[in-house]
DNA sequence: GCTTACAGTAAGCTATGACTTACCTATTTA
DNA sequence: TAAATAGGTAAGTCATAGCTTACTGTAAGC
């Protein structure tokens, strides 16, 4: 998790993520438009993919990277085990403190 | 988002997190059993409240901290949101790259 | 009113994360 | 096989995040 949710802290990498969403891409290409380096790219990248979110495959000289349905799935699977369990923490609590406003 | 997600980013912020999930509880207790300082808590609690993951209310001199309902569910519409759109893409390049195997 | 308990704030230290430039590697193409 | 294109890696810089200790403030109990 800890991988997961620090990958998708960085604005710029989100940028990159949701942008992977609507098509898988080469480098070069996200570096476009991106107000940082190509390298930069490179290494948000990496991490994207050691969290899960992205993978890549070699097309000549290009790189391509998609997206990783994996790590979606490993976020949905956290906040759904969560939901329940915080949620009904909740409703336990507000319930109990309307109920006995000490 | 940013937030959020750099909120969650932090081990020790989603232990607390975590933790306030089975009931709200006062700084001290929270303190109790991690191995770092109060005031580092008092710093992780700032955090989250910020997120939007936790709320605060006074109790005597106690300060009770419980789950805010509204950090979770704003994770689970950037999910939603991005679920399909992400997976929508995906399965089109898959079939697209297995169709037409160049 | 004074002391004790609880917790937030300030200031400072250290490690890490996001960038840069420079370099190296690999594949295409001429 | 040499040149060009695409992209990962290394090394160094700077800002920020997470921690500490010291302090400040506020509510409760004697």
């Amino acid at each position: 998790m800890t991988y997961l949710f620090s990958a998708l802290a960085d604005p710029t990498r989100r940028q990159i993520f949701e942008r992977l969403a609507k098509g898988a891409q080469p480098v070069g290409k996200l570096a476009q438009g991106l107000p940082i380096s190509r390298p930069a790219v490179s290494q948000h990248l990496a991490a994207l993919k050691a969290a899960g979110l992205v993978t890549d495959h070699a097309e000549g000289t290009r790189r391509i990277y998609r997206i990783d349905p994996k790590g979606l799935a490993a976020i949905r699977i956290w906040l759904d085990q969560f939901w329940t369990e915080a949620l009904d923490g909740y409703v336990a609590e507000v319930e109990r403190s309307s109920e006995d406003p000490s």
